[in-house]
DNA sequence: TTGATTGCAAACCGTTTGCAACGCC
DNA sequence: GGCGTTGCAAACGGTTTGCAATCAA
């Protein structure tokens, strides 16, 4: 099974066969931003990731940020989530490689996300793309509910006290 | 069977209840929004009932077009959907009441929007909330990828020429 | 009467864009 | 050297908010 380190080395090589495939630069930008998202293994926001390129001392744009955000997903290192949970705007990213095609979990409360897989989708996905032709390229399947962390539990046992 | 105009009824049955229970007026903006919610048999944006709205000579503002919308939604007779697709900000509406639940498939190229239900859904609903002791509440299913529609496929098929 | 609701416009916030400076090829 | 990329700040677009006027109870 691969490890953390030899994932990143992999995640490098891809990139850079993908940015030599389409002619693009391989600017040390790129390279440090897949670092990053290769290290972490949680959902981040574009805002998350800048905050993070900061402290690693390389501090890049915004508008960079973006930019390579698209750029790895569009070689499918790393994945894009728009979650339409309390924050409804905002796309989540996580790290693509190495790791199975799952469906999310959030605490509606906590707004904690738990990955979770069942190849009852994969049965699903066959079916509706055969009945309705329909060529199902990705999906997204999120559960929204409330999750049995006591901390989370606790807290909102206590919100609802309140009113 | 429940029909177009009883299911109105039922609606506006359902929302006096909800206004009444919750001390909240019932004022005729929010009814005449009920009205043309339920009218409607597609997936829209709140501009595409602000402009409705105003089609309907009974202008009300963008702001009460989202007050009415969170209302609609909080008693049950609008489902709010954050279709991650060409536009990953805006929400999308449609009307719950007489309609069972449903999953939705995306055309990402002519963004037409098919609804599907599949009882193999719930069975993953069940048996994840049971494993990861997640009461799940809602969810949310969409499943990208090309539609088999003519116009769409022709459409697609010129436009990848022209690269 | 009075406090919830409305309309308007400004604010908000994640994301995109325009443009000059920079640096990979 | 040329052009793709970056950084900055301004623009964008859907949604929210502040406030005065309105209206249901």
């Amino acid at each position: 099974m691969l490890n953390s380190t030899s994932l990143t080395t992999e995640a490098r090589t891809r990139l850079e066969e993908y940015l030599l495939k389409k002619g693009l630069r391989r600017s040390s930008e790129r390279f440090a931003i897949l670092e990053e998202v290769y290290s972490r293994d949680d959902h981040f926001d574009a805002e998350d990731l800048y905050q993070a390129m900061h402290h690693r001392a390389f501090a890049v744009s915004r508008a960079t940020v973006y930019n390579t955000l698209d750029v790895l997903v569009d070689c499918g290192l790393v994945r894009k989530n728009q979650f339409g949970d309390e924050d409804n705007t905002k796309s989540r990213f996580e790290k693509a490689l190495g790791r199975q095609q799952h469906a999310h979990l959030i605490c509606v409360n906590c707004h904690r996300v738990i990955e979770f897989c069942d190849p009852r989708l994969q049965l699903i996905k066959t079916t509706v793309g055969d009945t309705l032709q329909f060529q199902v390229e990705s999906h997204s399947l999120v559960f929204y509910g409330e999750c049995a962390d006591e901390a989370c539990v606790a807290r909102t046992k206590a919100a609802a006290n309140l009113q």
